[in-house]
RNA sequence: GGGUCUAUGGCGCAGCCAGGUAGCGCACCGGACUUUUAAUCCGGUUGUCAAGGGUCCGAAUCCCUUUAGACCCGCCA
């Protein structure tokens, strides 16, 4: 693997943006702006995928801004969007009679934004914001109202035979050689995808629809009977997603955007539809899988199982979210919470590695391994490394110390020689470990397996424990106790550990008594005797 | 029905995109040292890199086929 192969910061990213840039070349298109584009949905509680989407639209921003280009990330959210089932945990706001609704014409139900939809893309673009995102924030709505896609739709209409065939052809669906891929806003129920568009009258710019009960999910949204005419500049409504996203690009001129797999099918439709109607080559791809939660299942707006950017946010800085993100793009993958203090320890040793504290043999691997770092801190690295505790050691002290957290917990890193002094960047740390330790504390009730003989010192502990004059060296104690009743100190000090930690080692044990309390690990132990 | 991804020592995973001696963490086992305990140090575990074929001087890595699992689409967005 030799220097020159090396593209940018050698990570998939920029990889990825310099095929881009390459395929704009061969187009022959002008590059004075490559814009990216990344899509919000606004019909329900955004989870860590759809901030994903965004996060990593703008890692190829940067790329192509590090290879010298100007480029501009543009977060459109999709509000223009009927809601269709209401999400969970939602169910006491009379949301029903809203069904069917775009979600930007929905009020907030919480009261704080101008819209339900716009309270959902607020939570990402506030996730986005948190961790350091910088973007153009467009709307479906105002794009519609202000005409942007005017006269793609016209065009599209036009070509509503053609397309309908080709949708057939390309994906199997059948729908739109029957309908037009356009859905007005009823002008008397205000609901959309009840009303169908039957015929496209193209001198008028205007669709004939009809509004009737119509299915989805396993749904019925009701129609109001309304016959009408729309005209598509004027009136609301929307193109279906099929041929949406080729409208935008056109209008927009985007040059990227990453996609789902979900929407795999949609976006080949779209650039069938970019390239052969709209006759503007369609943006470059990536697709991406979805991220499952633990069980397998995919993580779904719907269902209760969200993982959101401020929830992560609780537990987790925003470089382990940046790392998740940008370390790799294939692969389907499961998360959790739990992978939290992981990725806050990866993100150390990246760190560590490009301050040069890690050696790393392979040159390829290591230019890989600093651009990582450098894509996790937005191009944007520290000067100097941060200080390391390890994430798994502060949220077990965090689980210790739930009284004094902060003070007591960054005591016990100063005696362990972690740190030299209290740090403000620290405090920070034992805020979230704690908030972790709290949440997931799960106080599993580990088997700890006892013979006789261990048991015989485990009642001399605690009965020493118990005394109310303190001993002298508690370490020294437990040590000598173990001795005498021919316990293996190894395996005595393993027991106590599992039994106060539930893990097969801790910290130095004698302080760390003093430290929860002697009656209480007394308590403790007598319940193993 | 269509599509995508995944398959690597006991477990969890990296490596695969831009082929060049199969790695990491944890667990486990043995040893060393030690009132040692956030332990540390040394060593180890007979991995057909899912199976088969192809390309190549050389394949975990690229191509094809097969198997298993997962997910997505076939409402809508």
């Amino acid at each position: 693997m030799s220097e020159e192969k090396i593209i940018g910061k050698g990570t998939w990213i920029d990889k990825l943006a310099a095929e881009l840039i390459e395929r704009e070349k061969k187009i022959g298109r002008n590059l004075d702006l490559i814009r990216v584009e990344s899509g919000l949905g606004a019909s329900g509680i955004p989870h860590i995928g759809s901030l994903g989407d965004a996060v990593r639209a703008y890692g190829v921003k940067l790329a192509l801004e590090n290879q010298g280009y100007k480029s501009e990330l543009i977060a459109y959210s999709d509000d223009l969007d009927g809601l269709r089932k209401i999400p969970e945990g939602m169910q006491e706001f009379g949301l029903e009679e809203h069904i069917g609704k775009p979600v930007s014409l929905i009020p907030d139900p919480y009261g704080c934004h101008d819209s339900y939809g716009m309270h959902m893309s607020s939570i990402l673009l506030d996730g986005l914001d948190k961790v350091g995102i910088k973007y153009e924030f467009r709307r479906a709505i105002d794009t519609y109202k202000q005409g942007l896609l005017k006269d793609h739709i016209h065009t599209i209409l036009q070509n509503s035979t053609k397309i309908g065939n080709a949708i057939s052809e390309l994906v199997g669906q059948e729908k739109y050689q029957k309908y037009l891929p356009y859905f007005p806003v009823c002008a008397k129920c205000n609901r959309l995808y009840t009303a169908e568009a039957t015929e496209y009258l193209s001198d008028k710019k205007k669709v004939k629809y009809n509004c009737h009960d119509t299915e989805i999910g396993s749904k019925i949204i009701k129609g109001c009977g309304h016959e009408g005419e729309a005209d598509i500049t004027k009136d609301l409504g929307k193109l279906a997603w099929k041929v949406e996203f080729a409208a935008r690009w056109s209008a927009f001129d985007i040059r990227f955007e990453a996609y789902g797999k979900d929407i795999m099918d949609s976006v080949k439709v779209n650039d069938w539809v970019a390239d052969e109607i709209l006759e503007v080559p369609h943006p470059h791809h990536v697709k991406y899988e979805m991220f499952l939660d633990k069980g397998g299942k995919k993580i779904s707006k719907s269902l209760g199982n969200v993982i959101t950017a401020q929830k992560w946010l609780e537990f987790g800085n925003s470089k382990s979210i940046l790392l998740l993100l940008y370390k790799r793009i294939t692969g389907a993958r499961e998360l959790g919470f739990d992978d939290i203090p992981g990725l806050m320890n990866e993100y150390n040793e990246l760190e560590d590695t490009y301050f040069g504290r890690i050696k790393v043999d392979n040159q390829a691997k290591l230019t890989k391994l600093k651009g990582l770092y450098e894509y996790v801190n937005l191009l944007n690295p520290p000067k100097q490394s941060s200080i390391h505790v390890n994430y798994r050691l502060l949220i077990e002290l965090t689980k210790i110390f739930k009284e004094n957290r902060n003070e007591r917990v960054m005591k016990k890193l100063i005696d362990y020689g972690v740190i030299k002094n209290p740090e403000t960047e620290i405090e920070k740390l034992i805020e979230i470990a704690g908030n972790y330790s709290d949440e997931f504390d799960e106080q599993e009730k580990i088997e700890v397996s006892l013979d006789d003989t261990a048991k015989k010192a485990l009642s001399i502990l605690v009965t020493a424990l118990q005394e109310e004059e303190e001993p002298e060296d508690i370490q020294n104690t437990i040590y000598q106790i173990a001795k005498s009743n021919d316990v293996q100190p190894k395996d005595f000090f393993k027991i106590l550990y599992q039994i106060i930690l539930g893990t097969s080692r801790g910290p130095k044990i004698g302080p760390f008594i003093t430290d929860i309390g002697r009656k209480q690990v007394a308590k403790t132990l007598s319940e193993y005797i």
